[in-house]
DNA sequence: AAGCGTATTAGAATCATTCTAATTCGTTAA
DNA sequence: TTAACGAATTAGAATGATTCTAATACGCTT
C-alpha cells in the first residue's frame, strides 16, 4: 500500500467515524493508522503494542472499543477464528477472499480473480430469499514460503493450536 | 436427509474411525447420531445434549473428543466462530458454501449453484502458490423467516453477540 | 475556568474450548 | 473367567480472547 493510498484510506475512516459523531482522538488515530500500516491483517493485540510504542499507557479495552466502532461503521472488516485471535482488514473494508496459511498464520489478500462481491451478493440474495451483506471466501492451506520451510512458522502455529 | 443416506453416511464416519484404530463406543456412536440428525450445523453442546439423553453421564470432554477425531479424519466440518460456539457438519463433510443468520443464527447448506470445490482448490493453489486444502464460503444476512418474523431471533442472537 | 459528555482505564467477568490427572471400560490372552 | 493393558471417559481446573464494569481523565464549549 503506498503512502498516497495509506493517507486516503486513512482520512475515509476518519470521516466516516466524524459521521457517526465519534471523537478522533490522538490514540485512535494512532489505532487506525496501525491497523493501515500492517500487511498482516493484525490482530486486536498486534495493533495494541504498536500504540503502545507511542502512548504506552493504552489499554486494549481502547482497542477493542475502536475496532467496534469501524466495524459498525463498515471500516474494517473482521476475520474471525476460534482458535486464535481475529484479524482484521481495515485497508479494504468490503467482502473479498483471503488466504490463511495453516503454518505461519499469515492471512493475505488474494486479489487475483476476486469476485465481484456486491454482484455476488445480490445474486445469492435473490436465489435464497436471504438478506445477504456479507460474504466471507478463505483458502486455507500451506504458503510457499512454509512449504520451503516447513520448520519455523509451523511449529509455531501448531503450538498455538491455530489449524 | 432421509433414513439411507443418513445409514450409508454414518457407516462412512465409522468406517473412517474404525480405519485410524479408533473404538466406536456407544456414546460415540450416538455422537456421530447426534451430529448427523441435526440440520441445525449443531454446537458441541448441542450435540452434547443430544448424547446426554441417551447416556446422562456424558462429559463435554468427550464430545470435543470425538469432534478432533472426526476433523482429523475429514469427516465433519468445523464452522468457527469468535463470537458464539462453533458449528459442525458430519453430512458433507467437504467445503461448501453456507449461509448465515445474523438474527437467529442459523446455518444452512447453500446446495444451489455450489462450485466445485476440489477443482477450486487446485485453481487457487495454482494461482497463488500455496498448497490449499481448504475452503470457507459463508454468506451472511438475514434468513427469509427472521425478515418476516424481526422479533424472535433476531432479538436472540443479539443478546449473544452473534453479529 | 467550570461543567458535561465522551474516552479511557485496570481489572474482573465471561465463555467456548482445551488440558489434566484420575478412573473406568473393553478387549485380548492366559 | 479373569488379569492386564491401553484406550476412553470423567470432573473440574486452566486458558485465552473478548467484553464488561465502574471509576477516572480528557477535551470541548461557554
Amino acid at each position: 500500500m503506498d503512502e498516497a493510498r495509506f493517507r486516503m484510506r486513512l482520512s475515509e475512516m476518519k470521516a466516516a467515524l466524524r459521521d457517526k459523531g465519534v471523537v478522533i482522538t490522538r490514540k485512535r488515530a494512532k489505532i487506525l493508522e496501525a491497523l493501515l500500516a500492517s500487511d498482516r491483517h493484525p490482530t486486536a493485540s498486534e495493533i495494541h503494542e504498536s500504540v503502545k510504542a507511542f502512548y504506552p499507557g493504552t489499554s486494549l479495552a481502547t482497542i477493542y472499543n475502536t475496532i467496534d466502532i469501524l466495524k459498525e461503521t463498515g471500516q474494517a472488516l473482521e476475520i474471525e477464528f476460534s482458535a486464535s485471535a481475529n484479524r482484521y482488514d481495515g485497508r479494504i473494508p468490503v467482502s473479498h477472499p483471503h488466504l490463511v496459511c495453516l503454518a505461519c498464520e499469515k492471512v493475505e489478500d488474494m486479489d487475483a480473480a476476486a469476485p465481484n462481491a456486491p454482484l455476488e451478493l445480490e445474486r445469492v440474495s435473490q436465489a435464497t430469499g436471504y438478506d445477504i451483506v456479507r460474504l466471507r471466501t478463505d483458502y486455507y492451506g500451506t504458503c510457499p514460503d512454509c512449504l520451503r520451510e516447513p520448520r519455523a512458522g509451523a511449529a509455531n502455529a501448531a503450538e498455538r493450536g491455530f489449524a
